[in-house]
RNA sequence: GCGCUUGUAGCUCAGCUGGAUAGAGCAACGGACUACGAAUCCGUAGGUCGGGCGUUCGAAUCGCUCCAGGCGCACCA
């Protein structure tokens, strides 16, 4: 409904202002706001007031000539008053309220979602965990985020390509061969020899069982056969990133999240492409040799301080392959790519953007963009759980699944904005009751559905494509305040997808279940009153429509029954 | 010390990128099921939007500054 206010007040502006009346130009956008309060109508414009100091003039003058100058062809708007300072309010006629029932009616599933992205393609890189381990708590933050944001945007009308980029070569994964051969070798974390940078956690027997017994792994990208001899340390490295990539694979397939592409960083060295950035830097004149390493010269692109390339050993830093994988991106296509991360890996920012200016290949400077979310703290019994990664001790991401379940685990990570540090209290949504958000959303679709249920047996059906007629006793504030709640889905998910921010979606959400339970409270649907009845039935069937797909959008099922 | 980020009701958080009287949930108190699911609803109470200064018609929102929490600041990733 908003998308369909602006363009009224829009060319109302360019008339007035070809009739001479404003002369401001060029014109300032219209924004378009809903008033907390009723009495202000359903939308409220500050134009007035911005053009005032230009146009010299009273805001309510300006507003008086906006008015004049308002075109409403399609019966859109049934009132227009200017109210306090100057601000321009507008009331949308009941039966333009009605109508977008309809509608929601001819989209069904593909309600909610929207042209503003226009099938342009964007890149969206996420979770990205090396393969040393199961899948923690953060990356599951990052999971669902990520693959939030994913469907937010496709929703919106991106043509999006998920990928998922791991290392499985350098010094990490040096370190977990390293432990499993130990672990094969029956040698333990306390253990004298056992070194400083390897992996105590559990899971790191399980592996090396599995090699001993040389066991097959067929995971993403990785499919192999254990040749068992411990001292294989190559054979170990292959299998183990195996097995844990299949270990990876399972939570996010638990979590309902997938990938389109990996991206193996073995793969960027094996195509030359880690040293075709060296070169390419060198050859640019950004790179200086210091101390026995390759360093570029980042501080020239705003970094504060200099980075090493290529170490004293030889090998690369991170970063490097990091810049030729960005590299690689963007001459797959994608001007828009988006990295979700943990707030910890902030400082790669600067870097890889700094990296891509000093190619220069013509990547714009804020390319790529990028969503932080920030660290989770586990409450389990009203105490935080102690996260020890070193030791082997977190929780896991299938251990949430496994105990609050996915729907419940998804929601909770998308509670907060992923700015803001977020607080998973495991005992609350493990609840079953009105403390927990998911379930009251979901409470809301599985009531609906059984009053279909109740009104089917009582012989009332929604109407399917009624005339608008039919709808025009859905006329209480009641009745209306859905209507106008169930019209914001389309405009929530545009805030989602510019701002990157899924949270909306939760927010408006519980706003819609608990309009709904109020409704119910205090209405009744099935009545003596068949006309009344049938309406309402179809008011319903639109607003579980518009539940499911919200949820839909979150990865969360709409339970009939619950 | 530098960078990013956060600070709103007792607690957990929204606040739609500057608008009209700052909102939810939980906790507290008081109410509503012999008709559609009480996993629900209605009401009461609860605030110096961390502090200060500034920008303007107008600030929780923007700028500066101070205070406090989190995360970074490697020839680890």
């Amino acid at each position: 409904m908003r998308n369909r206010i602006a363009p009224l007040l829009e060319s109302a502006l360019i008339k007035a202002h070809a009739a001479q009346e404003l002369t401001t130009y060029p014109l300032p956008a219209i924004i378009i706001g809903h008033p907390d309060n009723p009495e202000h109508g359903d939308f409220s414009c500050n134009i007035a007031m911005q053009l005032a100091k230009g146009e010299r003039k009273a805001p309510r003058q300006i507003a008086e000539i906006i008015i004049k100058y308002l075109d409403d062809d399609n019966g859109l708007i049934a009132k227009s008053d200017i109210a306090g300072p100057g601000f321009i309010n507008l009331f949308v006629s009941r039966s333009a309220w009605q109508e977008t029932l309809l509608k929601i009616e001819s989209e069904r599933d593909r309600y909610g979602h929207t042209i503003s992205g226009a099938g342009k393609k964007v890149q969206v890189e996420f979770v990205s965990a090396n393969p040393t381990g199961p899948l923690h708590i953060g990356h599951g933050r990052g999971a669902a985020i990520g693959d939030t944001l994913c469907r937010v945007l496709d929703a919106a009308g991106w043509d999006v390509t998920r990928e998922f980029y791991y290392n499985d070569a350098g010094v990490q994964i040096s370190n977990l061969a390293l432990s499993v051969q130990l672990r094969c070798m029956g040698i333990e974390p306390d253990d004298p020899r056992w070194p400083e940078g390897g992996y105590q956690g559990e899971y790191i027997k399980d592996v090396a069982k599995a090699y001993l017994a040389r066991e097959t792994v067929e995971a993403t990208d990785q499919h192999t056969t254990a040749c068992g001899d411990p001292e294989n340390i190559e054979d170990i490295r292959h299998f183990a990133v195996a097995w844990l990539r299949r270990e990876q694979d399972l939570d996010l397939e638990a979590f309902d999240v997938k990938f389109d592409v990996y991206t193996l960083e073995s793969a960027l060295y094996s195509e030359g492409r880690v040293e075709a950035v060296v070169q390419k830097l060198i050859a640019n004149g950004h790179a200086y040799e210091q101390d026995n390493a390759l360093w570029l010269r980042s501080t020239a692109f705003g970094d504060d301080k200099d980075r090493v390339m290529r170490k004293a050993d030889g090998s690369y830093t991170y970063f490097v392959p990091d810049v030729a994988y960005h590299q690689d991106k963007w001459e797959r296509g994608f001007t828009r790519v988006i990295n979700e991360q943990g707030s910890d890996h902030h400082s790669t920012v600067t870097r890889v953007r700094v990296g891509l200016q000093a190619l220069d290949i013509g990547i714009p400077q804020g390319w790529p963009e990028y969503v932080l979310h920030q660290m989770v703290t586990v409450m389990r019994g009203g105490e935080e759980v102690k996260i020890s990664k070193r030791a082997g001790s977190y929780v896991t991401l299938r251990d949430l699944i496994d105990e609050v379940g996915r729907d419940a685990t998804r929601f909770f990570f998308l509670m907060r904005k992923p700015d803001a540090q977020l607080v998973f209290d495991i005992d609350l949504a493990k609840q079953q009751t009105n403390e927990n958000p998911v379930y009251y959303v979901q409470y809301a679709h599985a009531r609906i559905c059984s009053i279909f249920d109740n009104a089917a047996e009582k012989g009332f059906i929604a109407p399917e494509k009624p005339a608008l007629a039919d709808l025009a006793c859905l006329s209480t504030p009641d009745d209306l305040q859905m209507i106008k709640l169930l019209t914001e889905l389309p405009d929530t998910v545009d805030d989602c997808a510019v701002h990157f921010e899924p949270h909306r979606l939760t927010y408006y959400l519980s706003e819609l279940a608990s309009c709904f339970h109020s409704f119910y409270n205090k209405n009744r649907v099935i009545s003596e009153d068949k006309a009344l009845t049938e309406a309402r039935l179809y008011l319903l069937k639109r607003t579980a429509q518009t539940l499911k797909n919200a949820l839909s959008i979150l990865g969360i099922s709409a339970p009939e029954r619950m």
